[in-house]
DNA sequence: ATCATAATAGACCGATCGTCTAATTAAATG
DNA sequence: CATTTAATTAGACGATCGGTCTATTATGAT
C-alpha cells in the first residue's frame, strides 16, 4: 500500500511541486494496481485516487470519464507487457522454447511477489466483459492476438531449431498457450500458491509435438 | 430471461398455493443465472428479484445475508455440476477419453445456447476470489477438487483402456485439464464464438502422453 | 494588469447496496 | 371462533459510491 504524506493544496501547484509529480501517469499506475486485483466494474475511482493522494476534481480534470480511464490503463499495461514479452522471446542467448519458460518464471515472481492479489489484467477484464462498456471488448481481443503473435512467432523459431514439429499450427498453439495460461494464473490466486501455474506450464511444454 | 407471470401474494401463503412454487429454490436458481453472468461482487439483489418476481422483503426470509445466498447458490451449482459430469464420465457406452469430449459438446452446447453471456460460476467467482467473503475461497478449491477427482478417475480408466500412457499421473494430468478449460471458457465468452473451446480441447486430448 | 488555461478541492445528487421493521395473511391451538 | 404464532411480503432506511460540477488557486501569454 503507497501512502501519501504531503497534505493537499487547493488551487494549481505551484511550478516547483509540479515537476516532480506526474498526476496522470501515477493515476493510471495506481489505476492498473486497483484492476489487476479487482478488475473494472468492482473498482471504485475513490481507493485509485486515494492510493496517490489524489483528490476526485483532478480525476475527470485528466480524463472524461471511468471508462476512458480505463482505456487508458489497459494501453498501458499493454505496452508494458508486450515489452515485457519481447524481452524474453527475443533473447536469443536462449533456445525458444527456453526463453518462454523464462518469461513464465517471471511473470511467477510477480505473482509470489504480490500475494497473489494480483493478476494478468487482460484475463481479469475479458472474465468480466459482459459488464464492460462495449469498446472494450474488441480492444482485449486485440491484445490477446497481440501476445499470441509473439508466442507464435517464438514456436516458428522453435521449429526451425528442431525443438518443434514443423506439421503443428503455431498460431493455434499459441492461442492455446494462452488459453491456458489465463486459465493458470486465475487458478494460482484462488489457490495463492504458484504450483498450478508450475504444473500448467510443465504440462504444455511436456505436450508440444516434436 | 426468464419472465414470472404470477403475482406475489402479500401474506402467508395458502398451505395448498404453497406447494407449487418453491420461492427459495427460484431464487437459487435466478441467482445461479445472475452469478454466471455477471459473477458475486457486481451482481445485485435486486435483479436477482426481479427476475422471478419476488420482492425483496422475501430474501433475507429465506437468506439471512447476500453471503449466505452466495453460498446456496454455489451449493446448487456445484451439486447440478457434479451430477453432469458423472452423466457423461460414468457412461460405459463409450471410451473414457470420448466421455470426456461428450461433456465437452454437451457445455459447449449450453454456452452457445446462453449466446456466451453465461460462463462457469466456479471460474467466474475463482477470478473474484479476492473480493468476496473469505469463506468462498476453500469451498471453490474444494469443488475444483471434487471435479478434477473425476476426470482424474476417467483418465485412470483410459490409461487400463490403453489409451493414455500408463506412466501419466492422472490428478495432475486432470488439474491442467481444468486449469486450461476455465481459460478456454473465459475466452470463448470474450471471442463469443466456441472456436477457442473447440481448439483447446483438441490440443489437450491431442497433447496426452500414449 | 489582465485574461485564458491548468490544476486541485471537495460538495453534490442520484443510484444502488444490503438490511431491517412493519404489515399482512394463514395456520395452529385451545 | 378467538387468539396466538408462523410465514411471507412491502417498502423504508442508512450507508456508500458513482460520476459530475463549481469554486479556488496558480501559471503563462499578451
Amino acid at each position: 500500500m503507497t501512502l501519501i504524506t504531503t497534505k493537499p493544496r487547493r488551487g494549481r501547484p505551484l511550478k516547483s511541486a509540479q515537476e516532480n509529480r506526474d498526476t496522470k501517469a501515477e493515476l493510471i499506475r495506481s489505476g492498473l494496481e486497483q484492476l489487476t486485483e479487482s478488475g473494472f466494474a468492482s473498482s471504485g475511482i475513490d481507493p485509485i485516487l486515494k492510493r496517490v493522494g489524489v483528490p476526485k476534481g483532478s480525476f475527470y480534470h485528466y480524463f472524461s470519464s471511468k471508462e476512458a480511464f480505463g482505456l487508458a490503463v489497459i494501453e498501458s499495461y499493454a505496452n508494458y507487457f508486450a515489452n515485457k514479452l519481447d524481452t524474453y522471446l527475443l533473447d536469443e542467448s536462449y533456445p525458444p522454447l527456453m526463453r518462454i519458460k523464462n518469461f513464465a518464471d517471471n511473470a511467477k515472481a510477480g505473482l509470489e511477489r504480490h500475494h497473489f492479489k494480483r493478476g494478468c489484467l487482460v484475463g481479469n477484464l475479458g472474465q468480466e466483459v459482459d459488464l464492460l462498456p462495449e469498446s472494450f471488448r474488441q480492444i482485449l481481443i486485440d491484445i490477446f492476438d497481440a501476445w499470441q503473435l509473439r508466442v507464435s512467432q517464438c514456436f516458428k523459431l522453435a521449429q526451425t531449431h528442431g525443438d518443434l514439429s514443423t506439421t503443428a499450427d503455431c498460431d493455434q498453439l499459441s492461442e492455446c498457450f494462452w488459453i491456458g495460461w489465463e486459465g493458470a494464473v486465475s487458478r494460482t490466486r484462488l489457490v495463492q500458491s504458484s504450483t498450478p501455474l508450475d504444473n500448467y506450464l510443465n504440462h504444455f511444454i511436456a505436450g508440444l509435438p516434436r
